[in-house]
RNA sequence: CGGGUCGGCAAGACGGUCGCGUCGGCAUCACACCUCGUGGGUUGCCGCCGAGGAACGUCCGGGCUCCGUAGAGCAGGGCGGUGGGUAACACCCACCCGGGGCAACCCGCGAGACAGUGCCACAGAAAACAGACCGCCUUCGCGUGAGCGAAGGUAAGGGUGAAACGGUGGUGUAAGAGACCACCAGCGGCCGGGGCGACCCGGCCGGCUAGGCAAACCUCGCCCGGAGCAAGGUCAGACAGGAAACCAUGAGGCUGCUCGCCUCAUUUCCGGGUAGACCGCUAGAGGAUCGUGGUAACACGCUCCCGAGAUAGAUGGCCGUCCAGGGCACGCAGCGUUCUCGAACACCGCGUGCCCGAACAGAACCCGGCGUAUCAGCCGGCCCGUUCC
RNA sequence: GCCCCCAUAGCUCAGGGGAUAGAGCGUCUGCCUCCGGAGCAGAAGGCCGAAGGUUCGAAUCCUUCUGGGGGCA
């Protein structure tokens, strides 16, 4: 889960980050990275369509991103937006799958801070 | 014990770890008002609480809010046995009628077809108002004759169809016919009885007989003003105007038309800006026990209980143990069937081991219904069959 | 949250109580041509999205679902 000041609350940020992002496709994801200031801390957003399923396995998808996400906040810089698009094949995807797809999305735009 | 039918309950449990949202408390950091406190906010810790019986579909009915009060008529829409329940309903209860079932019980958008209009394909002589294709019968004419033609009487028989103008039997007749008779079905009227009523039971009389479809138009009776919490309100913030018409209407409230009422007065078109916070926002036609009234739905009274309120949208992610139960294998015991007579097959019970292991589904203003989805279960009423006492 | 529309042949659509449901494109076969295209002739292909009801009779009327598409604030 994924405190309030680490999401994407507005539509015009969603947009942004989608057009202008860097896009990173996977088997079950698409994850949009975008660079903003450093002053921010790192937000994520998550779109799941209708065409993924019903209420609750739309709803089970995003809390499994969502948890993820968690899990890798503190490794990330800040000042990145994040969206991620859950594609209907995520329905049958593991926790575990979901992950490596996140991080390495995230490792190839470089948005990881190594120590 | 087997089969059926109706109704109800419940919607896994425990733990580890990492987290989320509202509210409350404490602390913290800046800020505003302003003067020693108050207000909202940031961050941290602690505590409480945190999806459903259908939250679903959005098919109905309401509450609530705004449209000045919610106005009139038409149009449009909905409902349709009777009586009751309810805030209201298309829902519920009881009863009536019709249909199905041995029965418990189930099913029915169940007003009107002598107000009118329309439709009834194909087949058939004829499809709604009476008529007559093949027949049957009488008379006359022609013909040696089989027969043919004309006039008339019939509707019993034939065949078609979903449906053919009462049915069966008899009298009668040239042949026939409710022409007449008996019984039956059905229609109308009157009378008596029962029921609040739909309706039911019984008797008498009449004419002998009336097609179906209103989920076709329609008629009758009853009901319905419009929009929807993104309703609506408060505060803050942002921006840029331009063109045309013009003094008697124009626009809006108000989805269609007419009238009426009210509001605004410049109006129309093009362009520009905003998508923040707070209130509404969760205790209500709410639930449970008991009592009273009622066949019941339900109503009334007393006491007790209730603690989701998100807003790119919380109520969870990962993992483990157990449990209801299911599957497979092996062993033991019982019983049944088959036969080559000690084996094969099938069923149920017990034990051991392994494997699988919860369905449908996610609040967004709130209720009452309906409809639909739902793994594996549990409980009870009633009916039928079989066996035993 | 509220509301509307559609579903018929592989595709696009007609048909709004009486047909074993029709048109165009496409597919297949034959003719034509040296070959292909075009043209000509012919054929196949549908339980009309699902279930239930009304009716003698339903693709059509009614109800409930299923799957698409769209609109408003």
């Amino acid at each position: 889960m994924l405190a309030k000041a680490n999401r994407i609350r507005t539509g015009a940020d969603y947009r942004l980050t989608i057009r202008r992002g860097v896009r990173v496709h996977a088997p079950n994801t698409i994850t949009y990275v975008r660079r903003v200031s450093d002053a921010t801390p790192v937000r994520f957003g998550f779109v799941v369509s209708k065409a993924v399923g019903i209420a609750v396995v739309r709803n089970t998808v995003r809390r499994r991103l969502k948890a993820v996400s968690r899990e890798l906040l503190p490794e990330l810089a800040p000042g990145h937006d994040i969206v991620v698009r859950a594609l209907p094949a995520s329905v049958q995807a593991s926790w575990t799958t979901l992950q490596g797809e996140i991080r390495r999305a995230v490792d190839e735009v470089g948005a990881r801070c190594m120590p």
